[in-house]
RNA sequence: GCGAAAGUGGCGGAAUUGGCAGACGCACCAGACUUAGGAUCUGGCGGGUAAAACCGUGGGGGUUCGAGUCCCCCCUUUCGCACCA
């Protein structure tokens, strides 16, 4: 490449990304607080955008580059409009990968995630992300994570924070737990792939997340902001089902065992159909039902292997239901019939009370069963056609009838009556007598904290033989996480073989103690540090509620959708309970959320197994930050997938070329002209371009208050400079035989450029920073970019001089035609007419009536 | 199986409300400037035709003067959920 030439002035003529993005990384270097927000007294209306903080694997990836280009979009722009901005970045820093790190390379943990937020704060910058690094959150930390024990001792206090036997995966020949990641498709470990991985029972910390189900339930109608999708997705996974608990007593033999099998059922009305009982192989009543014939037990085994194989597979739904009769009997509070009961694969222990009441006329899976083992079928709903009396004969139902407000029969007392009135009254009644009542069952399951991990905040807990469970007074925190602790992947918790650690005072008698050694779940982490970035210095609280109470809610949120369902459902119930101590005032921490799509490239993921991975670095090195975030804006719209182009980002980049060679050449802010205002009259050229200058601001002004498709944004921008350009070429003796780069404008109103170039920045400036900051220097400007106001537009400038009308003849419009006129011009001129037979029709016709539909479309009515 | 979103040139994608389909970019072609071009500028670029006509937004129907857009049926893809009682 031939070396770039210099213009007059001395300029280089040809863009020159890395000279141009070191000059100003150099400059903004000298300034940490660029980016800093006004405290929260300021007067000025508040914006909080926040992008999903990221883990520190050790290099950011593209999906990384495009949300957080995204968001710094987002938060320039707002600071042009005026707003007080709170923009943050901080690092989701503990976790496993940094275990599994410091095993393969005998780094210690902290020293590997500390490493590595350097080199990815480092990416961040020459990125050109505006962050306010004053307000950085490092999870890993103690004074982060400190809060973290903090919040759960409040939880205990509470009674929210509790201990249970709970499933973990277990591999014996690591003797250790395994994440769910760890475990391979087939079941085994993930270093032992010959070793299936074992359910162990461990005692393990809650969250009581379920009290706040039905509140997260509700909350999701108040969160218009966020996309529908992903309310949906937490809608079932909560999962809230109403119905109702009916307890069967057991008769004869087996009442010896126990004395009731209690269902939940969303079908109480259908309760009279009800022919037989089905209880989960896990069901701890099974092994009681079956005592005395040892025979069955093997069956249940079967079955719960079969239920198992079936989850694990992902393909519950397609499972081949089978079962087998206990040869016990249970009673049925409505109808004292006698009720067999069985053992079903298809029932879950884990949903509702692990028992059902089977009643195969109104229920597919029940049907399904009941036909295949040849139990009673009992009909007791009938639909009721249209024009039916209420008591007349109802119609025969195809089976299995699952459908409710229908007619019911065969029903005792409550015969004659719809589903959900005989639903009302039925558990009315159940209740009433002692055996039964109306409830809400939730999915949603609450939340297992512990982790037997090193890499995580201590659960400050201490067991005492003489007290018992005692929580790590308030004063005592935070507990320190021990350093140069060996990991190795033999026994439990890490934590376990550091007696320092372990060996503990009770702080209620003194005596000998024992600390917790499971570390918190990272989501933990995450539920609630977009709150501690208002104020990460705070040593003696974990936030300041007034502090919070400005910058709260987060107007935007924008992440990507793989974390619409925990994350975003603990941080909610995270808020929640936040609010209920008293500590903030919003219910819910997010106004509005954005999930964008993922980078991928040839139809996939990338991924380091596919070699489809494209750096950033790389392209940041070819391409410069300008091109490589704005081309993740170009590509497609934010909300969908990006397929990765590098003949792409070229593009993007000779755009910006463009618009360096275009401004370069005719800055001249020097010349008297440049600034003096001109009534000068505009030629057809020059009024072109004004125009696409006005259609540009309101566009893009417009993709910024809501529909965020940016890719239409930096399209118009490059129609306005196609335009700059065309403007030039007809200023030119020659136009369309141009010299090498063009000539500068010469016999134009200067000023006229001038304003163009300045707004043309000022849109460049969400987009690119580093060129925008360089223009604008050029355009002898001195004042900061981000504290200059969005350009405005004149809408009258927007508008076409070519405007579509549509012809109405005899009261009918019949077709279009366009015709040229002025904005605001009386007189119309037809220029084409679509239809041949229309045009016969109107010509030489009086018109009578020009009428404007819709701003664009005019009816003419002729005579 | 249920739910949601989507299907437009060689490619990524425009068309916010029913109104010129294919903006903008990539790739490609031609020209200009060039010692040179992987730089730059100008023009072309859905199919079809000498040029028109004509045909074109997954397929089939419909409403409308007019449909990528609205309605009905079907196909395909992606995502989410799933014997949830």
């Amino acid at each position: 490449q031939a070396e770039p030439q210099t213009d007059a002035a001395g300029r280089p003529d040809r863009y020159d990304p890395q000279a141009i993005e070191q000059k100003w990384f150099d400059r903004w270097a000298q300034n940490p607080d660029l980016y800093k927000s006004d405290p929260s007294s300021s007067t000025r209306k508040k914006y909080y955008v926040l992008e999903m903080l990221p883990y520190p694997s050790g290099a950011l990836h593209m999906g990384h580059v495009r949300n957080y280009a995204i968001g710094d979009a987002l938060a320039r722009y707002m600071w042009m409009q005026g707003y007080n901005v709170l923009h943050p970045m901080g690092w989701d820093s503990f976790g496993l990968p940094a275990e599994n790190a410091a095993i393969a390379n005998q780094t210690p943990p902290r020293d590997w995630t500390l490493g590595n937020i350097a080199k990815m704060k480092r990416q961040m910058n020459r990125l050109g992300f505006a962050y306010d690094w004053s307000k950085e959150v490092t999870t890993c930390l103690p004074e982060y994570y400190r809060w973290n024990q903090w919040f759960f001792l409040k939880f205990y206090e509470r009674g929210l924070a509790y201990r249970k036997k709970s499933k973990v995966n277990w591999c014996p020949k690591c003797a250790t737990v395994l994440a769910n990641e760890q475990v391979l498709s087939s079941g085994c470990c993930w270093r032992h792939e010959d070793t299936l991985v074992e359910q162990r029972e461990l005692e393990q910390w809650f969250l009581r997340i379920t009290d706040y189900a039905d509140e997260l339930v509700t909350d999701l109608d108040k969160l218009q902001g966020w996309p529908e999708k992903v309310r949906t997705m937490q809608r079932n996974w909560i999962g809230r089902s109403e119905g109702a608990l009916v307890d069967f007593k057991l008769d004869g033999a087996a009442g010896a065992a126990g004395d009731k099998i209690t269902v939940f059922t969303t079908r109480i009305d259908t309760i009279y159909g009800a022919t037989s009982l089905q209880l989960a192989p896990e069901h701890p009543i099974v092994t009681d039902l079956i005592a005395n014939n040892p025979g069955l037990l093997a069956k249940v085994e079967d079955l719960m292997t079969q239920q198992r194989a079936a989850k694990e597979s992902g393909d519950i739904g397609a499972i081949e239901k089978n079962g087998f009769f206990t040869e016990c009997y249970a009673v049925n509070p409505f109808t004292n019939e006698q009720m067999p009961i069985w053992v079903a694969n298809y029932i879950l222990m884990d949903y509702g009370t692990g028992a059902i009441m089977s009643v195969p006329a109104h229920d597919e899976r029940d049907y399904e069963f009941a036909k295949k083992y040849g139990l009673d079928i009992k009909v007791v709903i009938y639909p009721r056609r249209e024009g039916d009396a209420a008591d007349g004969d109802p119609n025969e139902p195809i089976l299995p009838f699952v459908e409710d407000n229908s007619l019911l029969m065969n029903s005792g007392d409550y015969s004659g009556l719809p589903s959900g009135e005989a639903m009302t009254k039925m558990a009315k009644f159940a209740e009433e007598q002692g055996f039964g009542k109306a409830t809400v069952t939730f999915r949603l399951k609450d939340w297992g904290i512990s982790r037997q991990r090193y890499w995580g905040t201590p659960i400050p807990m201490i067991y005492c033989p003489e007290c018992g469970i005692v929580p790590v007074p308030e004063k005592d925190l935070p507990v320190l996480l021990p350093e140069n602790v060996q990991i190795t992947l033999a026994g439990g918790s890490p934590l376990g073989n550091v007696p320092e650690f372990v060996n503990v005072e009770c702080p209620k008698c003194g005596g000998e103690a024992r600390r917790e050694t499971d570390t918190m779940d990272t989501f933990v982490d995450s539920s609630w540090y977009f709150y501690r970035y208002t104020d990460p210095t705070l040593s003696d609280k974990a936030l300041d509620s007034d502090t919070v109470g400005y910058w709260f809610p987060i107007d935007q949120y924008i992440g990507g959708v793989e974390h619409a369902i925990l994350h975003l459902i603990y941080s909610r119930f995270w808020t929640k309970f936040m609010r209920d101590i008293g500590l903030v005032r919003n219910d819910e921490p997010v106004e509005r959320l954005f999930t964008q799509g993922m980078v991928i490239k040839n139809g996939a993921k990338m991924s380091k197994s596919l070699g489809n991975v494209v750096s950033p670095d790389d392209m940041v090195a070819r391409y410069g930050a300008d091109s490589t975030r704005m081309y993740t804006l170009f590509g497609g719209p934010p909300d969908q997938d990006l397929d990765w182009q590098d003949a792409g980002v070229e593009g993007i980049s000779r755009f910006l070329s463009r618009v360096y060679r275009f401004v370069t050449r005719n800055a001249k802010p020097d010349d008297p002209a440049w600034k003096a205002a001109s009534n000068a009259p505009l030629s057809p050229a020059a009024r072109k371009m004004q125009r696409k200058l006005h259609q540009t601001i309101k566009r893009i002004t417009e993709d910024f208050s809501g529909r965020w498709h940016f890719n239409t944004s930096i399209a118009a921008l490059m129609e306005l400079v196609n335009e700059m350009y065309a403007y030039e070429d007809s200023q030119k003796a020659h136009p369309g035989k141009p010299g090498l780069a063009g000539a500068p404008l010469e016999s134009v109103p200067l000023s006229l450029v001038a304003g163009a170039q300045r707004r043309l920045v000022l849109m460049l400036a969400p987009f690119a920073p580093y060129l925008s900051a360089e223009l604008w220097e050029m355009l002898g400007e001195t004042s900061d970019l981000l504290r200059e106001g969005w350009p405005q537009y004149d809408p009258a400038l927007t508008k076409e001089d070519e405007i579509e009308y549509a012809i109405q003849v005899n009261g009918k419009v019949r077709s279009r035609i366009v015709v040229a006129a002025e904005a605001g011009e009386e007189q119309v001129r037809i220029v084409a007419l679509a239809d041949e037979k229309v045009k016969a029709a109107i010509e030489g016709k009086e018109i009578v009536k020009v009428m404007v539909v819709k701003g664009r479309l005019v009816n003419i009515v002729v005579k």
